[in-house]
DNA sequence: TAAACACTGAAGCATTTACTTAACTATTGC
DNA sequence: GCAATAGTTAAGTAAATGCTTCAGTGTTTA
């Protein structure tokens, strides 16, 4: 579920925009209201629900409604999983480096 | 410079695309050729070309051209950039979800 | 030297994105 | 109950994105 490609379209588009990432940054600081996101961001609230629903459907972000104010959260999980994806590909890259060193190293000692 | 807001916009940007994403996949294995890059994918030469160009100005790809084939390796500084931002957020959201719950422990413990 | 190869660049086009404004729906406090 | 608060939804728009095709440019190879 959470490698699947739609899923991680969804989270690395989600994280593109500096908006949407000054939100997932306040709120690693912990939870807040739609309006506490909107306040150091210079656009309409509309705009600002628009980012906050992309980034619920990413995942990145879960929210629940009490009364009239929206609490929004990190969703570590996911977080992990954009994480993880990188991690796997520079990981293989740097394994596959290594390797090459051992061979040239080997072949050196060879002649 | 790897911290600097227009680069991780140009960088999640850039992963946020599966044919991209498709292409770092693959130079995770090893460097290789526009057209080896281009093969396992659905679109015309030309689309790639300027998938490669969106990578190589993120800073995930380097690319360099020896005659008439142009190589393309992957860039790991950049992605490392990208998953320390990631892992930074999260690691905060973490970090306070810990000092939160000992809060809670010694509250309890004081009753 | 001619043909094949490996790209490259420009133009055009449909779709998506990132907003805006304006009208609206619930809650909450007085 | 009435006004202020907190958020939602819809419609519209300008710009960006992800392609396409076509017409090149160098570089090898036969």
């Amino acid at each position: 579920m959470l490698h699947d490609p739609a899923q991680l379209d969804l989270m690395f588009q989600a994280l593109a925009d500096p908006a949407r990432r000054q939100m997932v940054d306040r709120l690693s600081r912990g939870p807040a209201s739609v309006s506490q996101l909107a306040e150091p961001l210079a656009m309409s609230l509309s705009a600002v629900v628009q980012h906050l629903n992309l980034l619920e459907a990413s995942g990145l972000v879960r929210t629940q409604k009490l009364g009239r104010v929206r609490t929004c959260q990190i969703e570590p999980t996911a977080l992990r999983a954009a994480e993880h994806w990188i991690n796997e590909r520079r990981l293989a890259w740097e394994r596959r480096l290594d390797r090459l060193g051992e061979f040239l190293a080997e072949t050196k000692d060879e002649t």
